[in-house]
DNA sequence: CAAAAAAGTTAGGAATGACTTATATTTTGC
DNA sequence: GCAAAATATAAGTCATTCCTAACTTTTTTG
């Protein structure tokens, strides 16, 4: 079981760092403060920062120019977060048919601040809501019907 | 209509003590430095600059030692607050059936990245599943029900 | 109504967080 | 082995948010 100081709290900043160095460790195998530092548009040195203090925290190996990588701590965090972000993400524009991109900004923002309870229940509701559609697009219409009469009333 | 420049745009903890303005007007009929420095833990010097900080960006009118009032602009600004804060502790609490202390808590932190749209699909969502139940207490059961099996599988 | 209590304000400052630029160091590819 | 690319560090900026302490104004109350 790991602990949990209050220093190893993440900001909703070094959360976004953490969450871009799975991203892109997913992508191409590997991370470099670079591919950072374009990820998010900030400096490399915002990202040296950003990395020494993910490593101070516990969430990554770092040593100067040595290879970035994830501890089990730091790849369990980075998993939650990206998890959280896809699951507001299909939430708001699957469920709630919000235009994607405003569907995936929003997630951005209130990754950082749902409980993984809440992420769960979330989860929960979107399969029971669309388990009992007949077909796929059954949700999308009946709902944004609902929602065009909702609107004139 | 009402001017936007970047400097009226609210921090999360202007929006706490504009939220709590009106909160505590509708509560007693008037608002007192005090009550909100009490509402929010905080010493009374931080309400006053918050205070300041409102005046400035138009929100409430403000002068030294005379009553604080919501500009129109405040007003309709602290109201849309208090609804995304109403709106997502209902949602929470009553259809993903979360503790009721946790629902609020997470409302009072996603209230300030949450925008309009996405708030009124969420109502949207929240009537036309309610809509659809033949009495109040079936949504909680079939749906922590499903929760419950979930869970197992 | 005057003194004490309460509420509000101000000045000044500490802590934090997230950035930056400019300079130094290391690695890498030719 | 050297130049270019990548990375690291130092030092500083800026904005937020909050605090304490001392002061002023307002309210209460004996």
């Amino acid at each position: 079981m790991s602990e949990h100081f209050d220093d190893n709290k993440l900001s909703a900043s070094l959360e976004d760092y953490l969450e871009a160095v799975l991203a892109v460790i997913i992508e191409k195998k590997a991370v470099r403060a670079k591919d950072i530092a374009d990820r998010l548009s900030v400096s490399r040195s915002s990202v040296t920062g950003a990395l020494q203090a993910l490593a101070a925290k516990g969430y990554i190996h770092y040593a100067p120019y040595d290879v970035i990588s994830l501890t089990d701590e730091g790849e369990k965090a980075a998993g939650a977060i990206l998890s959280k972000h896809n699951t507001l993400t299909k939430f708001f524009a699957e469920m709630l048919l919000i235009d994607p991109g405003l569907a995936e900004e929003t997630a951005c923002k209130m990754e950082h601040s749902m409980p993984e309870e809440v992420i769960e229940r979330l989860t929960c509701l979107f399969s029971f809501v669309m388990d009992s559609q007949k077909d796929p697009n059954e949700w999308s219409s009946k709902f944004s019907n609902y929602c065009k009469k909702k609107k004139k009333a």
